[in-house]
Order: structure tokens, then sequence, then C-alpha cells
DNA sequence: CATGAATGAGACTTCATTCAT
DNA sequence: TATGAATGAAGTCTCATTCAT
């Protein structure tokens, strides 16, 4: 996941090898043992590391959320206009999320496989993006290109609205060229409904 | 689902029992022994009606898409305004699911089980929504509400990029209250992205 | 087998479609679903001409052993020498068996199936081919072709030999024209070997 | 089998346990349960050691194939006159056999079970033995003692047709002893009729 | 820290047999 | 007699987790 642990931090290297494996055969076609073998350690030493395979797969959330949260962060930091700063975020959060996770045809059952926990995980992370999105709604309001309250919008709801309707750019998407077209020409379409009417 | 089989069509019985327990508990987590407890018989009886948890769980895809397919019928056949008509559609398709599969925790897993199956399942209802979708897009657009062109869309550009971003409606939606309002709004504001800008 | 029953007997009819699964599934792969359905009766019926699964064997058991029982009296009754007469009886017996049931890839569970069962069921026609060919072997002797006593055989025990080392010609014969030829080279070998020594 | 495994080779000792069982109960009737149960083992453990049931069995075909090989090889190496050589030979495999399967009351089944897969494994050791005995044969024949071509036989049409008639000692044998009995009088028998007539 | 043999609950599926119609 | 839907015991195999070394 970027980091390459290279044999010092068997925590990332169980974790490497884990998300690889998940994302190849899902998250319960792929057994401790694989991961182990994969990871080049014994079985026993999974549990060294990680309480269950459950823990394994929060660890692996968190740091996922970590990452995104450090991306966000950078393009937070960037001078950019409305649109383009939008798709920075969105390829952000949604994009890294993409590649990662999405794309993999287990996406669902990853997704899915410990909701709850994930949502709390990926509950500051969500936090902070939706603060982000709508600050640069607030800019393009405060510069005149958008106008949340004629479309009928406060600045937070257009920015959730925005956030969900972005969300769509995944489902069934194929590939990621197909994603991130998807993802723009979505974002394209709210940010014209958040202009302003002349 | 609705059809709250008194004990005659077993089919039925235990399909109904079924998708209970997938929606609390998950695909995987339900076993073929919860399923016949739920719908009062035995385990062998599941095995006269479908031939293995798979095609149990491919029967009940079927079912969902034919109730699906038959509301969008209803509603095609209504005569409504754009957006009315546009969030009955989304409400036939999205809200049906929503409140049978994706309100449910295991949502994700449920759509995963058997993606590929559930995509073949699937695929006619999806070509026919897109097709109601664009046709009241279209009609918009002939009756001067809507300009897609002007907006950078063609209109199936425009269908598909709508239905994408209402897919988004429901990603961490909570409740079926605020998946409708999240629809109603990401659809509002889409159209708005659509309007002819005077 | 050989009684092709019409559809007025279905107690034939059942043996039938049994024996004949049996042959080239064996008995355990063989369900009574498998038989009701081949004898086109349901399943239910077949419990009412047979009480069990293993008795519907049996059955079939006993019909084998009667067809061979008839064979031998046939065989019995001709006017043959030695060496043909022999082999007229092991084909009577042997043979017979060969044919329908041990071809059959399933063979040794066939016979295996209800082991004392069928020992039951094949004694009294064990004991009637052991005396036919005792009685063979007998005339033999005292037409001076054969001298058992120089060979150091009683009668009795010549026929039991003869016909332990007969029913050698099956193990892994593969077609029914080499279990013959072996049949016939055994008949021959152990004839010579009761000859008498000039 | 022969080899108590004290606890460290659990290999040997559950393929000791499961032939045990197996000659007891037969195959089918035997449950990986029982298996592990007689092994003192738990059921998993069974398939660290064995992919299957059917490997299981498959090891244990291998294993009796392998010391029968030896035991061929022993006798083989033995200087003795042709008919206690025979016997021999035939003890080393025809009486080991009977002593660890055939003896069962479901020898049958274990010789069927897999019936291609024991083909398979024991072809060698039966090309070993054909070789073995139509040694024997030949300096019999070279010492004047036999005369296949008189009798009508080549030496491996006779060496065939010896072992087919040996192999019958076992049919019904009822015990150990009986069976000794008839082989060796299969052997007399047939060896007299490849006797040099005077 | 590391190992990997061992565990055993639990899952899916089959099929002989029964019984209400 | 005849049916065939229903039963449920039993069987094979998987895999997360533990623990002695």
């Amino acid at each position: 996941m970027g980091v390459k642990a290279g044999g010092a931090d068997k925590h990332a290297l169980i974790l490497d090898a884990a998300l690889n494996l998940f994302r190849h055969y899902g998250f319960r076609r792929t057994s401790m043992e694989d991961i182990a073998r994969a990871a080049n350690v014994a079985k026993g030493t999974l549990y060294l590391y990680f309480k269950s395979k459950d823990e394994l797969f929060e660890a692996l959330a968190r740091r996922l959320a970590e990452l995104i949260e450090a991306n966000l962060k950078a393009v937070a930091a960037r001078d950019l206009d409305t649109e383009p700063k939008i798709l920075a975020l969105f390829d952000a959060k949604l994009g890294f999320l993409y590649r990662w996770v999405l794309s993999s045809p287990h996406a669902a059952e990853l997704i899915d496989s410990k909701a709850q926990l994930s949502a709390t995980i990926f509950e500051s992370v969500d936090r902070d993006f939706r603060a982000s999105i709508a600050k640069v709604l607030r800019d393009g309001i405060r510069r005149g290109e958008l106008d949340a309250k004629s479309a009928g919008f406060s600045v937070e709801s257009a920015a959730e609205t925005l956030i969900a309707a972005a969300y769509g750019a995944e489902s069934g998407a194929g590939s990621e060229a197909n994603f991130q077209d998807r993802l723009a020409r979505i974002v394209r379409l709210c940010l014209r409904g958040l202009k302003k009417s002349a």
C-alpha cells in the first residue's frame, strides 16, 4: 500500500499481504493460513500482531483511513479552482479507496465485513472530508461562482448531497478510468446545479 | 416479500424466511439450518426447492428483479412531471432495493455474494431502467425544461450520470427517511444542473 | 435380466431397473430415487414391494440365484465330455454371474454389499454346483480319464480346488472374452493336473 | 500394520487406525470421525495428513503395495524348489493381502473402493509378481521338472493362468488356514498340470 | 518473538424412509 | 395400490484459534 515494508516491520508486511489477498479473494475466502504464507510468517505469528482475523481487518481499515487523511491534508493545502479542487479531494478519498478497495471484485464484502467497525474508523476522515468539501463550496459562493441558496441548499446540505452523489460513481464502474469519468461528470453536473442562475 | 405465503407455497415461504435472515445476519452467517428453522421445514426440504444455498440466493435475486421490473413498468405508465417521475422511477428501483436489501447491515455482502450472478439477473432490469430515465429526460428536453446539450451532456450520458449519482444516496444512509431525502436532493441538484441556463 | 417385465409385474420391473443401475453406479451410488425413476414408479411404491433398499438387494440376489440354479440344472442334463461339461457348468454359474455382476466396475461392492446375506442365498446354489462338478469328476475317474487319487486329491477336494481356482478367472479379467479365456485355461490346466499320470 | 507408531508418527498412526476400521466396518461405514477417534486425534488433524478420505485410502493402498513389494523382493532372493518358491511368492503377495485386507468381511468393498486407483498403485507390484512367477516356471522348465509347452502353454500364459487360479483361493475362504490350504492345493494341482507328461 | 501441529465447532449436502392424500 | 413431499440423521470437509516447543 505504498508502504513496501522491507522485512523489519512485520506488522506492515502482514497488512500488505492481507490487503492483497482480500482484494483478490475477499475476506472470507482468504484464510489466516493464506495470509501467513503470503507474508512469509507462520500462522501463529499473525496472532502475535493481531488478536484475530477481525482485528487484522480493522488494522487494515485504520491504515487506509490514515493514508486517506494524509492525502486529504495534502490536497486541502493546494490552491485550486472550485471544480478541480473538488475533484482532487474526491480523488484523494474516493479515488484512493477505489484503487485499493472498490476496484476489487470483493469490494462489497470488504466494505461490509465489519460495517460498524469501518464506520467508526472512517468517521473522523469522513468528517474532515465533509468539512473540506464544504469549505470549497463556501469559497465558491464567496467568489460568486456558486449559489447554494438559490438552488435551495444550505452549504452543508449541498456538500452532503454532492458527496453522496459522488459515491455513486463507484457502483459498477468496472475500471478506474470509467470511475474517474463518472466522478468527473457527477461533480460537473452537481456543481452546475449549484451555479448562480443568471 | 409482501407475499406472505400461508403454507401452501413453500417455495415462497422459504424465500421469505431466507431474505429475512440474510438481511439480519448476512448470507454466510445464515445457515441452511437457520433458514429451515425459520421456514418451519426440515433442512432437507430446502433442497427439494433449491439445489444449493447459492441457488436459493439466486432465486431470491431473481424474485427481487422481477418485482422491481413490475414496479418500473407501473411507474413508467404514470403521467408525471419530470422530477416527480424521475423520483418515482428511482423509488421503484432504488427505494425498493433499499427497503429489501440495502437497508440491511449486510447489504454489501448480499450484493457481493454472487456479484456476477446478480449482474446477470439485474442486467435487463438495469437496461430498462436506464431507458426509462433517458426517456423522461428526453421528454423534459422536448418540453424545454431541460437542456442536456448546453450542460455538456448527451441524453444517454446525462441519464447514466444521474443514475450513478442517485446510487450514492444509499451509502451509509442509515434510515429509509434519510435515504429518501438524499435521493430527492441528489435528483433535484442534478436536474437543476441539466436546466436550460437562461 | 432376461425377464423383460412388461408393466404388469412391478416387482420384476423394479428389480430389473435396480440391477441395471447397481451395475452401472454401484449399490451405494444408486439411490432409491434413481431406481424409482428408472422403473417409472414413485419412490414410495418401491416400499410397497420391498421393505428396504437392503431387501430389494436381497431379492435381486435371490433372483440371480434362481436363474443360476435353473442354468445349472439345464447343463447338468446335457451329455458332454468331461472338460466341455466342466466348462459348461462354470459358464452356467460363473459366466452368468460375470455377465450380470462381475463385469460391473462395481462388482466388488455388489458382492460385498451384504456378504453374509448373499452367502446365505447362494449357499444352496453353491452346494448344488459343487455336487455337479464333483459328479463330472467322478464320471471322468470312472472312465479312466482322470485320477484324482494319484494326484493326491479326494474327489471332493479336487472339486473344491477346481472351483476355487476357477473363481480366480474373474479377478481383473477386464472383458468377458478375457474372462472366458482365463476360465478355459484354468480348467484345462487343472484337469491336466488331475489326469492319470501314465 | 506391524508398525505400531508410538505417537510421533501420526501419519502411520492414522493409517493403522484407518486400516483397522476399514477391515472391520468397510470403507464407507467408517467415518472420518471414527478414524479420528481411533487414532486419538481430532477430526481436523486427519486433514493435515491426508487431503481427503479418498487420499487416506490411497495412502493405505500405497503402503500395502510397498510392503508387498518388499516381501516379494525378500522371497525372490531365497533359494527354494519350484513349488515351495511359488507358494512363498504367493504368500508374500496374496497371503499378505489376505491377512490385511481379504480376510475382512468388507474386502470386496475395500478392493472396489477405488478400483482404478488401486489398479494404478498395484500395477508395478503385479508386474513384478508376474515376472517372478514366470521366472520360477522357466527355471523349472530348464531343470526339466515342468514342460509348459507340452501342456499347451507358453511360460507367460502359464504364469498368468496360475496366478489367476491362485487368486481364487480367497473367494469365501473363511479363515486364513483354509485360505492357505486352498492356495497350496491350487498351486499343487496347477503345477502338476504343467509337469512333463512322461 | 516465532512456529506450525492440533483442535473442534460448524457448514453444506445426501438420501433412506415415512405418511397423508 | 400409488404417490411424492417431507424428514433428519449422518457424513465430509474448512478454518479461526490455541499452545507446547
